[in-house]
DNA sequence: CGACCTTTGAAGGAG
DNA sequence: CTCCTTCAAAGGTCG
Protein backbone atom coordinates (compact mmCIF):
# COMPACT_ATOMS: atom_id res chain seq x y z
CA UNK A 1 0.00 0.00 0.00
CA UNK A 2 1.35 3.12 -1.45
CA UNK A 3 -0.16 5.97 0.35
CA UNK A 4 1.46 8.39 -1.45
CA UNK A 5 -0.15 7.67 -4.72
CA UNK A 6 -3.18 6.90 -3.83
CA UNK A 7 -3.15 10.39 -2.13
CA UNK A 8 -1.80 11.48 -5.49
CA UNK A 9 -4.80 9.81 -7.34
CA UNK A 10 -7.18 11.17 -5.04
CA UNK A 11 -5.71 14.64 -6.09
CA UNK A 12 -5.99 14.02 -9.71
CA UNK A 13 -9.41 13.09 -8.83
CA UNK A 14 -10.40 16.62 -7.26
CA UNK A 15 -8.50 18.48 -9.99
CA UNK A 16 -10.91 17.05 -12.36
CA UNK A 17 -13.71 19.52 -11.38
CA UNK A 18 -15.34 16.87 -8.79
CA UNK A 19 -17.13 19.38 -7.09
CA UNK A 20 -19.15 17.57 -4.94
CA UNK A 21 -15.91 15.99 -3.27
CA UNK A 22 -14.40 19.03 -1.74
CA UNK A 23 -11.03 19.05 -0.04
CA UNK A 24 -11.87 17.28 2.94
CA UNK A 25 -11.54 14.00 1.06
CA UNK A 26 -7.48 15.07 -0.01
CA UNK A 27 -8.02 16.13 4.09
CA UNK A 28 -8.37 12.24 4.72
CA UNK A 29 -5.16 11.61 2.10
CA UNK A 30 -3.39 13.37 4.67
CA UNK A 31 -4.09 12.67 8.09
CA UNK A 32 -3.20 8.62 6.57
CA UNK A 33 -0.03 10.02 4.79
CA UNK A 34 0.68 11.76 8.29
CA UNK A 35 -0.28 8.52 9.96
CA UNK A 36 2.01 6.35 7.81
CA UNK A 37 4.91 8.93 8.41
CA UNK A 38 4.45 8.48 12.03
CA UNK A 39 3.96 5.09 12.03
CA UNK A 40 -0.26 5.16 12.70
CA UNK A 41 -0.55 7.81 14.74
CA UNK A 42 -1.35 11.47 14.62
CA UNK A 43 1.62 13.83 14.83
CA UNK A 44 0.83 16.20 17.75
CA UNK A 45 0.49 19.84 17.05
CA UNK A 46 1.83 22.03 19.52
CA UNK A 47 -0.65 25.37 20.40
CA UNK A 48 -1.52 26.94 17.42
CA UNK A 49 -0.11 30.76 19.27
CA UNK A 50 3.01 29.20 19.39
CA UNK A 51 3.32 28.37 15.42
CA UNK A 52 1.39 31.02 15.02
CA UNK A 53 4.22 33.29 16.54
CA UNK A 54 6.14 34.10 13.18
CA UNK A 55 3.16 35.53 11.29
CA UNK A 56 2.64 37.75 14.25
CA UNK A 57 2.90 41.75 13.63
CA UNK A 58 6.06 42.82 15.40
CA UNK A 59 4.71 44.90 17.68
CA UNK A 60 2.79 41.93 19.07
CA UNK A 61 5.76 39.45 18.75
CA UNK A 62 7.38 41.65 21.09
CA UNK A 63 5.14 40.84 23.70
CA UNK A 64 5.04 37.74 23.41
CA UNK A 65 6.36 35.42 26.81
CA UNK A 66 7.44 32.61 24.57
CA UNK A 67 9.38 34.96 21.74
CA UNK A 68 11.39 36.19 24.32
CA UNK A 69 11.72 32.41 26.26
CA UNK A 70 12.57 30.21 24.01
CA UNK A 71 13.20 27.34 26.34
CA UNK A 72 9.37 28.10 27.68
CA UNK A 73 8.42 27.36 24.17
CA UNK A 74 10.27 24.50 24.02
CA UNK A 75 9.16 22.76 27.19
CA UNK A 76 5.27 23.58 26.24
CA UNK A 77 6.01 22.02 22.39
CA UNK A 78 7.45 18.83 24.24
CA UNK A 79 4.63 18.86 27.21
CA UNK A 80 1.99 19.66 24.55
CA UNK A 81 3.70 16.27 22.09
CA UNK A 82 3.65 14.31 24.83
CA UNK A 83 0.19 14.45 25.91
CA UNK A 84 -0.89 13.93 22.50
CA UNK A 85 0.76 10.80 21.92
CA UNK A 86 -0.59 9.50 25.15
CA UNK A 87 -3.98 10.32 24.02
CA UNK A 88 -4.45 10.16 20.32
CA UNK A 89 -3.95 6.14 20.10
CA UNK A 90 -7.82 6.03 19.02
CA UNK A 91 -7.71 8.63 16.20
CA UNK A 92 -6.87 6.09 13.90
CA UNK A 93 -9.89 3.66 14.94
CA UNK A 94 -11.77 6.88 14.15
CA UNK A 95 -10.77 7.69 10.45
CA UNK A 96 -11.83 4.24 9.72
CA UNK A 97 -15.02 4.50 11.04
CA UNK A 98 -15.75 7.23 9.16
CA UNK A 99 -14.00 5.73 5.67
CA UNK A 100 -16.05 2.78 6.63
CA UNK A 101 -18.96 4.54 6.00
CA UNK A 102 -18.64 6.30 3.28
CA UNK A 103 -17.63 3.09 1.21
CA UNK A 104 -21.02 1.31 2.72
CA UNK A 105 -23.02 4.49 1.69
CA UNK A 106 -22.25 4.31 -1.53
CA UNK A 107 -21.23 8.22 -2.15
CA UNK A 108 -20.60 8.05 -5.47
CA UNK A 109 -24.52 6.71 -6.78
CA UNK A 110 -25.01 10.68 -6.91
CA UNK A 111 -22.65 11.21 -10.22
CA UNK A 112 -22.11 7.86 -11.62
CA UNK A 113 -24.82 8.92 -14.15
CA UNK A 114 -22.47 11.73 -15.34
CA UNK A 115 -19.15 10.06 -14.93
CA UNK A 116 -19.31 6.42 -14.29
CA UNK A 117 -15.81 6.35 -14.66
CA UNK A 118 -15.21 8.77 -12.21
CA UNK A 119 -17.88 7.30 -9.75
CA UNK A 120 -15.59 4.41 -10.27
CA UNK A 121 -12.42 5.86 -9.66
CA UNK A 122 -13.43 7.37 -6.31
CA UNK A 123 -15.01 4.05 -5.13
CA UNK A 124 -11.89 2.69 -5.63
CA UNK A 125 -9.87 4.95 -3.85
CA UNK A 126 -12.43 5.34 -0.73
CA UNK A 127 -12.04 1.70 -0.46
CA UNK A 128 -8.33 1.55 -0.91
CA UNK A 129 -7.74 4.49 1.80
CA UNK A 130 -9.90 2.23 3.75
CA UNK A 131 -7.58 -0.73 3.26
CA UNK A 132 -4.58 1.74 4.04
CA UNK A 133 -6.21 2.71 7.20
CA UNK A 134 -6.33 -0.80 8.39
CA UNK A 135 -2.97 -1.70 7.37
CA UNK A 136 -1.99 0.91 10.01
CA UNK A 137 -4.06 0.52 12.50
CA UNK A 138 -2.27 -1.43 15.41
CA UNK A 139 -3.07 -4.75 16.08
CA UNK A 140 -5.41 -5.50 17.67
CA UNK A 141 -7.74 -3.15 16.73
CA UNK A 142 -10.97 -1.71 18.57
CA UNK A 143 -14.03 -3.07 17.52
CA UNK A 144 -15.68 0.24 18.67
CA UNK A 145 -14.73 3.78 20.48
CA UNK A 146 -16.84 6.46 21.71
CA UNK A 147 -15.72 9.34 22.02
CA UNK A 148 -11.74 9.57 20.99
CA UNK A 149 -10.87 12.73 21.04
CA UNK A 150 -10.50 14.00 24.71
CA UNK A 151 -7.87 17.26 24.17
CA UNK A 152 -4.80 17.09 26.01
CA UNK A 153 -5.41 18.39 29.17
CA UNK A 154 -4.06 21.42 29.61
CA UNK A 155 -5.89 22.34 26.72
CA UNK A 156 -8.91 22.16 28.85
CA UNK A 157 -8.02 23.30 32.48
CA UNK A 158 -10.79 23.37 35.00
CA UNK A 159 -13.17 26.21 33.98
CA UNK A 160 -15.21 27.16 37.17
CA UNK A 161 -17.95 25.59 36.49
CA UNK A 162 -18.92 21.93 38.00
CA UNK A 163 -21.46 19.94 35.94
CA UNK A 164 -22.68 19.36 33.06
CA UNK A 165 -26.76 19.80 32.92
CA UNK A 166 -27.24 19.31 29.21
CA UNK A 167 -26.79 16.17 27.40
CA UNK A 168 -23.53 15.95 25.45
CA UNK A 169 -23.91 16.22 21.83
CA UNK A 170 -21.38 13.35 20.15
CA UNK A 171 -19.37 15.23 17.74
CA UNK A 172 -19.08 12.05 15.55
CA UNK A 173 -21.60 11.91 13.19
CA UNK A 174 -23.65 9.49 12.25
CA UNK A 175 -24.85 8.68 8.24
CA UNK A 176 -27.38 6.53 8.91
CA UNK A 177 -29.33 8.49 6.50
CA UNK A 178 -28.23 7.25 3.05
CA UNK A 179 -30.15 10.36 1.32
CA UNK A 180 -27.13 12.57 2.85
CA UNK A 181 -25.32 13.73 -0.60
CA UNK A 182 -21.56 13.36 -0.27
CA UNK A 183 -20.59 16.65 0.57
CA UNK A 184 -22.30 16.73 3.93
CA UNK A 185 -20.32 13.31 4.44
CA UNK A 186 -16.99 14.84 4.00
CA UNK A 187 -17.80 17.81 5.88
CA UNK A 188 -18.42 15.64 8.79
CA UNK A 189 -15.26 14.14 7.71
CA UNK A 190 -13.05 17.50 7.89
CA UNK A 191 -14.49 18.15 11.17
CA UNK A 192 -13.24 15.36 12.38
CA UNK A 193 -10.23 15.40 11.18
CA UNK A 194 -9.55 19.29 12.28
CA UNK A 195 -10.45 17.98 15.61
CA UNK A 196 -7.29 16.23 16.13
CA UNK A 197 -5.77 19.38 15.87
CA UNK A 198 -7.23 21.80 17.67
CA UNK A 199 -8.45 21.56 21.58
CA UNK A 200 -12.48 21.02 22.47
CA UNK A 201 -14.46 23.23 23.48
CA UNK A 202 -17.79 22.55 25.68
CA UNK A 203 -19.69 24.93 27.72
CA UNK A 204 -20.73 23.38 30.86
CA UNK A 205 -23.76 24.45 33.04
CA UNK A 206 -25.66 25.71 29.72
CA UNK A 207 -29.08 26.06 30.31
CA UNK A 208 -31.49 24.77 27.05
CA UNK A 209 -31.93 28.15 24.49
CA UNK A 210 -34.70 30.02 25.55
CA UNK A 211 -35.63 33.34 26.69
CA UNK A 212 -37.56 31.92 29.49
CA UNK A 213 -35.39 28.76 30.51
CA UNK A 214 -33.50 28.43 33.83
CA UNK A 215 -30.29 29.94 33.92
CA UNK A 216 -27.11 28.76 34.34
CA UNK A 217 -24.02 30.78 35.95
CA UNK A 218 -21.98 31.20 33.05
CA UNK A 219 -25.20 32.40 31.22
CA UNK A 220 -26.26 34.58 34.10
CA UNK A 221 -23.05 36.38 34.14
CA UNK A 222 -23.58 36.64 30.07
CA UNK A 223 -27.02 38.08 30.69
CA UNK A 224 -25.98 40.53 33.50
CA UNK A 225 -23.28 41.73 30.82
CA UNK A 226 -25.82 42.10 28.31
CA UNK A 227 -28.98 43.90 30.10
CA UNK A 228 -26.70 45.94 32.81
CA UNK A 229 -26.48 48.40 29.93
CA UNK A 230 -29.90 49.90 30.70
CA UNK A 231 -28.47 53.18 30.40
CA UNK A 232 -24.54 52.21 30.92
CA UNK A 233 -21.97 51.04 29.38
CA UNK A 234 -17.86 50.43 29.29
CA UNK A 235 -16.37 53.02 31.78
CA UNK A 236 -14.50 54.33 28.14
CA UNK A 237 -17.89 55.04 26.09
CA UNK A 238 -19.38 56.20 29.81
CA UNK A 239 -17.13 58.69 30.66
CA UNK A 240 -17.53 60.14 26.92
CA UNK A 241 -21.30 60.38 26.74
CA UNK A 242 -21.70 60.99 30.25
CA UNK A 243 -22.11 64.55 28.75
CA UNK A 244 -24.49 64.08 26.14
CA UNK A 245 -27.15 62.27 28.70
CA UNK A 246 -29.80 62.33 26.10
CA UNK A 247 -30.67 58.89 25.57
CA UNK A 248 -29.31 55.86 27.12
CA UNK A 249 -26.23 53.95 25.65
CA UNK A 250 -27.36 50.04 25.06
CA UNK A 251 -24.83 48.29 23.96
CA UNK A 252 -25.27 45.94 21.23
CA UNK A 253 -25.88 42.00 22.42
CA UNK A 254 -22.92 39.95 21.78
CA UNK A 255 -22.64 37.75 18.67
CA UNK A 256 -21.52 34.08 18.65
CA UNK A 257 -17.92 34.60 18.45
CA UNK A 258 -18.24 37.10 21.31
CA UNK A 259 -19.87 34.33 23.67
CA UNK A 260 -17.39 31.95 22.92
CA UNK A 261 -14.64 34.88 23.67
CA UNK A 262 -16.33 35.48 26.45
CA UNK A 263 -15.72 31.99 27.95
CA UNK A 264 -12.45 31.31 26.85
CA UNK A 265 -10.82 34.16 27.16
CA UNK A 266 -9.39 32.97 30.68
CA UNK A 267 -8.60 29.73 29.72
CA UNK A 268 -6.06 31.28 27.16
CA UNK A 269 -4.22 33.70 29.01
CA UNK A 270 -3.79 31.76 31.67
CA UNK A 271 -2.92 28.55 29.07
CA UNK A 272 -0.37 31.30 27.49
CA UNK A 273 0.70 33.19 30.58
CA UNK A 274 -0.41 36.11 28.47
CA UNK A 275 -2.83 39.26 28.96
CA UNK A 276 -2.29 40.98 25.44
CA UNK A 277 -5.92 40.60 24.25
CA UNK A 278 -5.53 41.15 20.92
CA UNK A 279 -3.17 38.17 21.00
CA UNK A 280 -5.65 36.60 22.83
CA UNK A 281 -8.40 37.05 20.28
CA UNK A 282 -5.97 36.14 17.24
CA UNK A 283 -5.67 32.83 19.00
CA UNK A 284 -9.40 32.27 19.77
CA UNK A 285 -10.31 33.70 15.96
CA UNK A 286 -8.10 30.28 15.19
CA UNK A 287 -9.70 28.10 17.30
CA UNK A 288 -13.14 29.39 16.39
CA UNK A 289 -12.09 28.77 12.55
CA UNK A 290 -10.95 25.25 13.15
CA UNK A 291 -14.16 24.23 15.21
CA UNK A 292 -16.94 22.09 13.19
CA UNK A 293 -20.54 24.12 13.02
CA UNK A 294 -21.59 21.05 15.62
CA UNK A 295 -19.63 22.57 18.27
CA UNK A 296 -20.11 26.33 17.02
CA UNK A 297 -24.08 25.52 17.60
CA UNK A 298 -24.24 25.49 20.89
CA UNK A 299 -22.63 29.56 21.06
CA UNK A 300 -24.89 30.54 18.20
CA UNK A 301 -27.73 29.27 19.80
CA UNK A 302 -26.42 31.67 22.94
CA UNK A 303 -26.01 34.44 21.39
CA UNK A 304 -29.61 34.08 19.84
CA UNK A 305 -30.81 33.94 23.21
CA UNK A 306 -29.13 36.97 24.19
CA UNK A 307 -30.32 38.86 21.41
CA UNK A 308 -34.10 37.84 22.23
CA UNK A 309 -33.86 38.67 25.75
CA UNK A 310 -32.06 42.00 24.70
CA UNK A 311 -34.71 43.13 22.44
CA UNK A 312 -37.60 41.77 25.01
CA UNK A 313 -35.54 44.11 27.28
CA UNK A 314 -35.17 46.71 24.73
CA UNK A 315 -38.07 47.03 22.40
CA UNK A 316 -37.02 50.05 20.92
CA UNK A 317 -33.35 49.92 20.36
CA UNK A 318 -31.42 49.78 17.07
CA UNK A 319 -28.09 48.76 16.30
CA UNK A 320 -27.69 51.65 14.27
CA UNK A 321 -28.26 53.75 17.47
CA UNK A 322 -24.78 53.46 18.48
CA UNK A 323 -23.49 54.06 14.73
CA UNK A 324 -21.22 57.05 15.57
CA UNK A 325 -20.30 56.85 19.19
CA UNK A 326 -17.30 55.64 18.38
CA UNK A 327 -14.46 57.51 16.64
CA UNK A 328 -13.56 55.70 13.18
CA UNK A 329 -10.93 53.11 13.31
CA UNK A 330 -8.16 53.32 11.20
CA UNK A 331 -6.80 50.24 10.45
CA UNK A 332 -2.72 49.47 10.51
CA UNK A 333 -1.05 47.97 7.35
CA UNK A 334 1.87 45.52 8.22
C1' DC B 1 -7.71 60.14 28.81
C1' DG B 2 -9.02 57.52 25.11
C1' DA B 3 -8.00 55.46 20.54
C1' DC B 4 -5.85 51.39 18.93
C1' DC B 5 -4.94 46.46 18.54
C1' DT B 6 -7.28 41.83 17.44
C1' DT B 7 -10.97 38.54 16.40
C1' DT B 8 -16.03 37.05 14.25
C1' DG B 9 -20.69 37.95 13.48
C1' DA B 10 -24.78 40.93 13.29
C1' DA B 11 -26.89 44.77 11.52
C1' DG B 12 -27.53 48.90 8.97
C1' DG B 13 -26.61 51.90 5.07
C1' DA B 14 -25.16 52.90 0.41
C1' DG B 15 -25.18 51.89 -4.38
C1' DC C 1 -28.28 41.76 -3.59
C1' DT C 2 -23.57 42.94 -2.60
C1' DC C 3 -20.25 45.48 -0.35
C1' DC C 4 -18.71 48.31 3.29
C1' DT C 5 -18.78 50.10 7.94
C1' DT C 6 -19.65 49.92 12.77
C1' DC C 7 -19.81 47.76 17.13
C1' DA C 8 -19.90 44.13 20.61
C1' DA C 9 -15.32 42.41 24.69
C1' DA C 10 -11.01 43.46 26.91
C1' DG C 11 -6.55 44.73 28.70
C1' DG C 12 -2.03 46.33 27.38
C1' DT C 13 0.08 50.04 24.62
C1' DC C 14 0.84 54.55 23.11
C1' DG C 15 0.19 59.44 21.80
Amino acid sequence: MDLLQLIEDLDHVNNNDLDSYPLSMTSIGDALLDMAESGGQFQPQPPQALLRESSLPESVLVKNPYHEEPDALQGQLKETCSEWEDQNSDSLQEILEVLQQLTDNNPTADVEENDPHKASCIQKILEQMLAGAEHLLPAPAQPQLQIPFAPPSHLTPPLHIAETKYSHVPSVPMFSDQDQNMTEHTGHVADILLKNWVPDVEIKNRPSVSCDGPLGDFTRALESSVLSLNGHTTKKRLRSNQTKAEKPYIKKPPNAFMVYRQEQRAKITAEFNISDSALVNTELGLRWKCMSKQDKLKYFQEADRLKCLHAQQNPDWSSSDNYGKKKKRIKRNY
